[in-house]
DNA sequence: CCGGTTTTTGCGATTTTGTGCGAGAATTTA
DNA sequence: TAAATTCTCGCACAAAATCGCAAAAACCGG
């Protein structure tokens, strides 16, 4: 077994289970505990998990983490919300995702904006139904607890018989070569639905996780209609992804 | 259980309820009083929690004091939410509504607790989704935004497929010719449904509410096999209830 | 294909951490 | 004031982490 792939199990059980034990992967894997505890250490430094004594947790158990560049962050999902905000109209179906960046653009939705919201992600689910004007459609089945978002066969079923007119991705990782990856399958399982039943499939992302890649591919970039990103349309960064056919905003 | 995990547990407890007991939270996780007392020293440290004699309180006790009716309901749903807890066991498959009662029985769940809770309601997943054992499935379909519960043709198809072990009904009136009635049309119709895909059907509902009616009926007395109230099955106001061939606890 | 280098992994000895127990002290409660 | 909890403290024990090291595997330039 390579060690990618246990990291990437490592991960997959986390967003599962919201914990693991040294032991238990330990023995499930066949490798020694310190091998295990290692590739812990490892995936805590990249910020995937949270050691603790006797295995890991996800992120999910902490809540409130990065306080420090919160505020920071906080703006450019702003900007983002905004210029995503934009490409709405009344009337609208909009499929979105999960992500503390579509989470924003449910929180900056102008109040007079009549359209319809159709998710999985329980936060998301919550900020649309604060809204005065819009009509909410949830997507049933198991709960993922780490990632707060309905996932299972029921889900992408659903999901299939639709057919939005935009579709918002939050995005963990774009890439010129592989494309928009994610490391949890569940989830990559409910992207590539969403993204086969609409018109229009618009990433959101910060900059920093541009040019990343995760574990799993979700699909080709030249899926993606349009890529939104809290720098100038002209900004350099960008060119690339402009020149590869992509409207950028 | 992790240690982490379990202070995680604690705080949310704390911040529920507004106050723990050491001997109580002992025996919900099945480990030492001593235990538990260094966990909540150390949550105390972070200022997280108030430590005080026997257990701990939250902070925002301290500072708010809450309505007088509050506590005095709050009361009231935390017996019979003690007493639904009960019923439930390992590998069941229950099924609930939504409404404050529920959600007290939610917050009341012993971690230990391995089970699977299938629902409709916004807030009840949210409590859900925070205990570390249970599996949660969320029914899909549109959000009624003034009940939070998901409404309509899809959701009442999905609970008519399930057979889930144990069904619990927050329940608004209920009436020993009325049987139990609603004012809202579409929970009318979800609850008929999960009436019918259950084998075993619980209403929770307080002592006030008892011998009221709402505009349209849900379903006979008949249907109803447990009945829970704050009060003790002994109590005069039950009798006709059990008289009815109504288990009462 | 081959040496040399780096990375990855497992093992044993030692240290640290987490937990429970018992006895006596401190406290709440009746 | 007496009885019942709850706390403190020291200790023991098991599980987990750390450290150094060495074998094994993968990588690489020629």
């Amino acid at each position: 077994m390579l060690k990618k792939e246990r990291q990437a199990y490592i991960l997959h059980q986390v967003n599962l289970h919201n914990k693991v034990l040294s032991a238990s992967l330990s023995n499930e894997m066949k490798v020694s505990e310190d091998t295990i505890r290692r590739d812990l250490y490892e995936l805590a430094d990249e910020g995937k998990l949270i050691k603790v004594h006797g295995g890991a947790l996800s992120h999910s158990f902490n809540e409130v983490h990065f306080p420090s560049n919160g505020v920071y962050s906080q703006n450019k999902k702003n900007k983002i919300a905004q210029k995503a905000v934009s490409l709405i109209s009344n009337g609208m179906f909009v499929l979105t995702s999960g992500g503390t960046t579509i989470l924003e653009m449910a929180r900056s939705l102008p109040p007079q904006l009549k359209a319809t919201f159709i998710s999985g992600s329980i936060p998301a689910i919550l900020e649309y139904m604060h809204h005065p004007n819009i009509e909410v459609i949830l997507i049933g089945d198991k709960v993922s607890k780490n990632s707060k978002i309905t996932v299972g066969l029921e889900a992408i079923a659903k999901i299939r018989q639709m057919q939005a007119d935009l579709c918002f991705l939050g995005t963990n990782a774009i890439d010129l070569q592989h494309g928009i990856t994610e490391n949890d399958w569940d989830v990559v399982q409910l992207k590539r639905a969403m993204i086969e039943s609409c018109k229009k499939v618009v990433c959101l992302t910060i900059s920093e996780k541009m040019n990343t890649t995760q574990p799993i591919q979700i699909c080709e970039l030249n899926k993606i209609h349009t890529l939104i990103t809290e720098l100038e349309p002209t900004d350099p960064k960008l060119k690339p992804y402009v020149e590869a056919g992509i409207e950028v905003l």
